[in-house]
RNA sequence: AGAUCCGUAGCUCAGCCUGGUUAGAGCACUACACUGAUAAUGUAGGGGUCACCAGUUCAAAUCUGGUCGGGUCUACCA
């Protein structure tokens, strides 16, 4: 199905009619011609919009690539390129995709895109990831059965039908996702953990590890889930929201203490009356299965005299000295018992004696709560004894453990060091087995979501206090683990399973693991260093239906084993036993071997032993996280095929994978064990751990909140491109990301509005000169000032934002091509640069113009490609259509830019930022005398402290001038003596010098005079006196600045002061008007809807300071405006009214006719 | 309970590694301006005890220790 699906895009454009195209992709039938029109061919004219439409140009772009077959195109470019290889993590498919799933595969998208554009070939092949508990539950809920009923109300075969066609449910949303959201991964031959050729290979290194010896099966007690029937490796313990607080009935519970000669001591002190050891415990289901105590050796413990607060009857518990406190209060001790009531709040305590646990070690009590199912016979061992292990701790309870072998993993250790025997009287389900009493059949905790669910621990507890075994009952919440799949309390149970020691290769996966480039760094050191200390064998077995079988056949005694590792191994294995066994043996199989290699058909396989004796597959499924552990080698059917695809190298190990954080004791623990279990290797060198998506409040997307982003609204709406660059420039990937909708639409504003509409700038005007980059390129010496800084600025962001992609940071790259297109590109280099475009003769300096923000725009689409594949590629395409100058159609076949040092010119780019920081200063100075920017002023006065900085200013002073409508800049050095300075000590290099004396030496040169600057500035240092010890201060060691010019109006930053003449004489003011009746006329051509180019003939009703302006200013004013006739006429009764500085005249503006 | 990351303007984030004296940017808000790129832009303004406490230092948002709050993870925890 998924094959034929894909393979059918290309055909259906050749022959189907274009609705039918339209309506499979959803796409409006002008984008398709469009591009068609537009983008394959190429042109004479860049295209011009109305306004920035990103979903549609998405649409657009998306039909290019499908028509150009645009992804494969990418790889196969690359063909024969050194490989850059990259795991896709698969997805499961049975449940919608989030928002949180675009954030992983964008920059999963972006590393791709980015590598193939340095000329690596990236193959992706997708995956799914198609086995396991999630589908089998979803198909069981569906059903409306529950495990029981698998076999009996359906077949298994019937089943794991209906879970192969659940498991990709959903496939074709998230096709539908990767697609619309731009992520290029191969959807037509993905990897499908189902398909057999997958699974041989899983068999193929399970058979490895059998013959590492690093295959066995064993019992123990492991996390058991109830509710799925199932048992829980620790990984998926491990999965977030597993552990929950919840609130449990606790007890303590009073052991009655069994008198004999060892205990003799306790009775001794307790006058011979009964003697209770308290023993506490959060799950009292488990009391009927209690078969020890357990104690700390060296914990001091004590023997206390009381009253039990239920019954109030006098009794003497033991418990640890340092829990006391939790159950007495001090003011108790050694109270009134005599006058002890059941009325008495204050509970009377008296310590009797004080031992250390190791001389309880032995003793006996009598049984708790004796049943038929419980009696010491049954338990197998020589229960109800006092024992002594480490794990005892007295942070908690009571410092005595209460000991339910077949409960806990700690319990079951120490059960079996003292051989007390085990007693497992809950069954698969979690109900109570036979033979307990009232307390039979009944569930542990509520696993069928009874409405009427009664607590047993509840019970029990109610039992308890009624028999005077009970000294404290009480609601506790604590934190349990769940099943990650039905929400519900995962209990301790002992079974059979099948582990791979991992613990065998330990040492040897934390030495490989200090080799992987974690991103974030403490990822790998932190989180998953300390993973992979604490390791425990893994887990690999799984009792479900739907799944990769292991592949272990046994014998009836366990006496003899074999693993298979080939379906060509099994099928030879199904004819031998058929003709050693004979009969109906494996006949089915015989003819065309085994097909399927799920269950039911590889549990009817019967092989043989040596000896002739019949072996079944061992019932067993394995856990899916090995599914996905072992896809390096599984997507490519390893070693079948693909031989030496892994092992030279060329498809393993991973340069590159990236998951969520949530993957850490997931995906990245199970790739790295087989990693280095099967070919003494990591898997991945590099892996980028991506943070949680949040709400804009920090909370958690979850469904029951219903703060769930939908990712097909967000992208529908604000487009892929907006949503992309949002997502990985707002935050580092790692952190926890606050998703707010409004920080899409400022991107979309800020960042692609800016840029298109210098693009939107370039092709108006290109257009109207015919700029198609045929001329030859104009030598960076060649250009003016202000093209050689904006190249330079360029190729330092090209060289800044490869360092940043090739150190995976993103973000940091993203941020710095926004602030070159917001503040160097467009808010610097296309507003002073205006003019050039639109003014005079297009010959070299408009040329020049022209070149220069053609390659930013190019280049910048290229650099933006990877993190926003579609506005780039649209970008890209559109200068390209007319210049042609590169033969790739998209952006994404083309090589990312290289920076072109010889192009960069710090000292440009330092002078550049004075020029901005001047002008910045100039029009905060206007601002606060309210002249207008249209009014030109005559001076402005610069003080200068040194030739260089004079040198600097001078290079930029026609773009300050022009920027600030300023005719003439003067500089001032010192020698002209008005400037009032001000001086600051430099405290990096002063302080380094002085230390303590810092403070005095900052007090003394605060109260320098002007004199003294000047002393120091001529002499080069100046002596002082700092705590009566002579200081010499450097010239360096200080910061003079001008702070003032008596006078002027002056403003200052860091080192730059300017000061601005604000004097308006008559000549300029009347310059002012010329330039006010520029701004009206424009302002009524353009309301007249007239191009560009239309020339025009002016009107003017005559007035005193009209005629000023217009007889001095004719020539300027008819050249802007572009008015072939300027006349003044005396009582102009038709026209538009306009206002110029408070006076009102009429206009009149009619097109020239020629 | 431990580990780890985080806490800077109403919001989103820089700055912290390498301590240096007016703590920055964008958004939002207010006012004014500019504009043949115009749903853009500029200037100005309000808005901060850099979570808190202590220490080191001449000097702390920055280094150290602790406290509080939040996230994530771990845990045999009876």
């Amino acid at each position: 199905m998924t094959r034929l699906l894909n393979n059918s895009i290309i055909p259906l454009f050749n022959y189907f009619e274009p609705s039918v195209i339209q309506s499979f992709f959803s796409i409006p039938l002008q984008a398709i011609f469009i591009y068609i029109g537009d983008l394959t061919m190429s042109t004479t004219k860049y295209r011009e919009f109305n306004q920035l439409n990103l979903p549609t140009i998405e649409q657009e772009i998306l039909a290019k690539w499908a028509e150009n077959q645009a992804f494969e195109k990418s790889v196969s470019l690359r063909e024969g390129a050194e490989p850059f290889v990259f795991y896709e993590g698969p997805p499961s498919a049975n449940g919608m995709p989030g928002i949180h799933h675009v954030i992983s595969r964008t920059l999963k998208d972006l590393v791709c895109r980015y590598k193939t554009m340095q000329g690596f070939q990236v193959k992706r092949k997708g995956g799914w990831d198609t086995h396991g508990l999630p589908v089998e539950l979803g198909v069981e809920k569906e059903l409306g059965i529950t495990k029981e009923d698998i076999g009996k109300k359906i077949s298994i075969v019937e089943y794991n039908q209906k879970c192969r066609e659940a498991v990709l449910r959903y496939k074709d949303k998230w096709d539908e996702l990767t697609t619309k959201m731009g992520y290029w991964v191969d959807l037509k031959n993905p990897y499908v953990t189902f398909e057999n050729e997958y699974i041989e290979t899983l068999w193929w290194c399970l058979k490895r590890l059998y013959e590492k010896g690093l295959l066995y099966k064993s019992v123990s007690i492991q996390p058991y889930s109830p509710a799925a029937g199932t048992g829980l490796s620790s990984h998926e313990l491990n999965q977030p929201g597993t552990y929950k607080d919840v609130k449990d009935t606790s007890a303590v519970a009073m052991f009655k203490t069994a008198k004999n000669g060892d205990s003799q001591f306790l009775f001794d002190a307790a006058g011979n009356d009964e003697v209770f050891f308290l023993a506490w415990t959060t799950t009292p289901w488990t009391l009927p299965s209690n078969l020890g105590l357990t104690v700390g050796g060296n914990i001091d413990y004590v023997l206390v005299k009381t009253f039990n607060p239920y019954t109030h009857l006098p009794v003497n518990v033991v418990l640890a000295k340092n829990l006391i406190g939790k159950y007495f209060k001090p003011e108790g001790e050694n109270g009134d018992f005599a006058g002890y009531t059941a009325e008495t709040k204050l509970l009377p305590w008296q310590i009797l004696a004080e031992f250390k646990g190791k001389q309880l070690e032995g003793l006996r009590y009598e049984q708790l709560l004796p049943y038929e199912a419980n009696t010491p016979e049954k338990s197998g061992g020589d229960p109800f004894r006092v024992l002594v292990d480490s794990f005892v701790t007295t942070e908690d309870g009571t410092g005595i453990v209460h000991t339910a072998p077949a409960f806990g993993a700690d319990d079951y250790k120490v059960g079996k060091k003292y051989g007390i025997g085990i007693l497992t009287l809950v069954d698969r389900e979690g109900k109570f087995v036979d033979g307990l009493g009232e307390f039979s059949h009944r569930y542990v905790k509520n696993y069928k979501d009874e409405q009427n669910y009664v607590d047993v621990n509840v019970d029990i507890s109610v039992k308890l206090k009624k028999e005077n075994r009970a000294f404290k009952v009480e609601k506790y919440e604590h934190s349990y683990p769940h099943c990650w799949r039905t929400d519900k309390p995962v209990l301790y149970y002992p079974l059979d399973a099948w582990f791979i020691k991992t613990t065998a290769v330990k040492d040897r996966m934390v030495e490989l693991n200090k080799t992987i480039n974690w991103k974030p760094k403490a990822t790998g050191e932190g989180r998953f260093g300390n993973w992979l200390e604490n390791m425990v064998d893994w887990n690999l077995s799984r009792s479900r239906y739907w799944g990769t079988p292991l592949p272990v056949w046994r014998t009836a005694d366990g006496s003899e084993e074999k693993c298979i590792g080939s379906i060509e191994e099994l099928n030879t294995e199904i004819r031998k036993a058929n003709e050693v066994l004979g009969g109906d043996v494996n006949k089915h199989y015989l003819h065309d071997g085994i097909l399927d290699l799920h269950k039911p058909y590889v549990d009817e396989v019967v092989l043989v032993s040596k000896d002739g004796k019949p072996m079944h597959r061992e019932p067993d499924l394995i856990d899916v996280w090995f599914d996905s552990g072992a896809m390096p080698y599984a997507q490519w059917h390893y070693p079948f095929e693909n031989k030496d695809a892994i092992e030279k190298g060329t498809a393993f190990p991973a340069d590159f994978i990236a998951e969520g954080v949530d993957q850490t004791r997931g995906w990245f623990y199970t790739l790295h064990a087989l990693g280095v279990m099967l070919f003494d290797n990591v898997a991945y060198k590099t892996v980028v751990s991506n943070g949680l998506v949040l709400d804009k409040n920090g909370n958690k997307m979850s469904k029951r909140l219903g703060n769930v982003v939908n990712p097909f609204e967000t992208i529908g709406t604000f487009g892929a491109d907006a949503t992309r660059w949002y997502l990985i420039t707002n935050a580092s990937p790692w952190d926890s990301l606050k998703f707010d909708i409004e920080g899409i639409k400022e991107v979309q504003r800020k960042f692609f509005g800016t840029l298109y509409n210098t693009y939107q700038f370039f092709a108006l005007y290109a257009n109207v000169d015919g700029f198609a980059f045929k001329e030859a390129y104009i030598p960076i010496d060649q250009r003016p000032e202000i093209d050689k800084w904006i190249l330079s600025s360029l190729q330092s962001l090209v060289k800044n934002v490869t360092e940043n992609f090739n150190q995976y940071e993103p973000t940091l790259a993203g941020r710095l091509i926004e602030d070159f297109v917001d503040e160097q590109l467009s808010n610097w280099y296309v507003r002073l640069c205006r003019r050039r475009f639109w003014k005079g003769e297009y010959e070299h300096d408009k040329i020049s113009a022209y070149q220069t923000l053609y390659e930013c725009l190019e280049t910048i689409a290229r650099l933006m490609a990877p993190v926003s594949p579609f506005f780039s590629d649209w970008l890209f395409s559109n200068l390209n259509a007319v210049t042609g100058k590169v033969d790739e159609t998209s952006v994404h076949h083309v090589l990312y830019p290289k920076a072109k040092e010889e192009f960069i010119d710090l000292g440009l780019e330092e002078r550049m930022q004075l020029a901005q920081d001047a002008s910045s200063l100039i029009l905060s100075l206007r601002k606060k005398v309210n002249i207008k920017v249209r009014q030109p002023l005559q001076k402005v006065l610069i003080p200068v402290f040194n030739s260089s900085m004079k040198g600097q200013l001078q290079k930029v002073e026609d773009l300050i001038k022009t920027e600030v409508n300023v005719k003439e800049i003067q500089y001032l050095t010192d020698t002209e003596g008005f400037i009032k300075k001000k001086i600051k000590p430099n405290f990096q290099a002063l302080g380094k010098k002085l230390g303590g004396k810092m403070k005095a030496a900052g007090v003394a040169i605060g109260q320098f005079t002007q004199e003294d600057i000047a002393l120091l500035e001529k002499e080069g240092t100046y002596s002082l006196l700092i705590d009566n010890e002579p200081l010499i201060l450097q010239l360096n060691e200080v910061e003079i600045t001008s702070e003032d010019i008596p006078g002027w109006m002056v403003a200052n930053k860091g080192i730059l002061t300017v000061a601005l003449d604000v004097t308006l004489t008559p000549e300029l003011e009347s310059e002012g008007n010329a330039r006010e009746l520029v701004n009206r006329i424009q302002k009524i051509r353009k309301d007249n809807g007239y191009e560009l180019t239309d020339r025009i003939m002016v009107r003017l009703a005559d007035s005193e300071f009209v005629k000023q302006s217009v007889s001095q200013f004719d020539e300027y004013i008819r050249t802007e405006i572009l008015a072939d006739k300027l006349e003044l006429v005396d009582g102009l009764i038709d026209g538009t009214e306009i206002e110029v500085n408070d006076i009102s005249l009429k206009i009149q503006v009619t097109k020239s006719i020629n």
